[in-house]
DNA sequence: GAATGCTTGTTAAATTCTTGACAAGCCCCC
DNA sequence: GGGGGCTTGTCAAGAATTTAACAAGCATTC
């Protein structure tokens, strides 16, 4: 969509935040709100909030503030959550049956269409709807189907090659859970690392400084 | 204790990746690395490594490197996982048993000691070795046993009020799964949110622009 | 045991990010 | 419909972070 790829990756990181934020205020039902008011509420600064958004483009309007709706939709069209992208799950055991419980992909512009996993006791089951593959199918599946998004819910020893094997397939983009980097492997494909040890560290390391 | 407080969070958020990678690189057997080669394989600079190091002293050695595991020490006890915090689980639906079987609590300086929930259902059910106990027991619980650490993986509904029960029981450290975000409502506590929509979305964002 | 080659710790420069300030302009009340 | 009060968009200053550069010093080889 051409939009200006030089956006920072810190302003990036706030939209999701911004954009629940505004989906609590609907919820509220209040109209509008000025960037100082959103600002107290997320405990951040009016500046940041304003010089965030016109990196997009001027959403509000001067003596007024934003309005609401109109803000959370602008945002939510730039994050994407208008699209469809066909997405499969590699891995249904406790994790990625708690991401789709967790996670509602059609919110985010995600179509989650197909469920992968190895493990007998778990292929055949229903997961969010969708029955749980064995993963001999994914090859055959990609190719009919060219799905845009996977989400590797699996074992490190085996997400590395499924990865490998998913992007010669055509897959350009992954949410990965497994407990490795994956961008740094590949080149021209867009991947989403979330390490939850990670997070659990960095509350250790803060309640022990 | 006592450790430098003035350390940006964007050293913090790095340590943990550091530590994971020379986790791997013990695994290798690998005995030293140079900040060279590590930012080869961190994707990384030379650069932001040693300065990250060096401030919390000189673990490396000219014309050597870092010593491995003597490094791969220094950052866990920085991180503190050789601590026993207990830790408690607020919530056993599909999250809270993804994360127990995900993270391995003893490795990262927690002790998980006990787990709650409010559904018959999964009241008495055993995950992770505990038996889930009935959430009107939390109370009781905390004033004998004192908590460190709560996870939250219950619904942002009742996640509000079962942290300010817990705030006053004593409990100052929070590693919060719910949809909201725990440190702008209470002070002088310690909190680790994660929003797993927004990495999704930040995907998503990246993916349509 | 001296010389060469690495590699660190550290300082300084460059870049990026955040905050503050203010003119321009819209809203709302009278 | 005019005036006072907000609030934005933007520019500039300030802070923080990242990268580059280099002297000091250890390891390794001959």
């Amino acid at each position: 969509m051409a939009k200006n790829s030089d956006i920072s990756a810190s302003v990036i990181k706030r939209l999701p935040r911004y954009y629940s934020y505004l989906e609590d205020l609907i919820e509220e039902n209040v109209e509008r709100i000025s960037s100082k008011d959103l600002a107290q509420r997320m405990k951040t600064t009016a500046s940041q909030i304003r010089q965030d958004l016109n990196c997009f483009g001027g959403f509000g309007q001067q003596g007024y503030g934003y309005n609401i709706k109109a803000l959370h939709e602008e945002i939510g069209s730039i994050l994407g959550v208008d699209k469809e992208y066909k997405t499969i799950m590699i891995g249904a055991g406790n994790l990625g049956k708690a991401i789709t419980s967790q996670i509602s992909f059609e919110k985010k512009g995600c179509r989650l269409t197909a469920i992968f996993d190895n493990d007998p006791k778990i292929i055949g089951q229903t997961v969010a709807g969708i029955e749980v593959s064995d993963i001999k199918n994914l090859e055959s599946y990609c190719k009919v189907n060219t799905p845009s998004i996977a989400v590797l819910c699996l074992p490190k020893e085996n997400a590395f090659g499924v990865a490998k094997k998913l992007i010669e397939l055509g897959v350009k983009s992954f949410w990965n859970f497994s407990h490795f980097d994956l961008n740094l492997h590949f080149d021209n494909i867009v991947v989403e690392n979330v390490h939850l040890g990670d997070s659990l560290l960095t509350l250790t390391y803060k309640i022990s400084s």
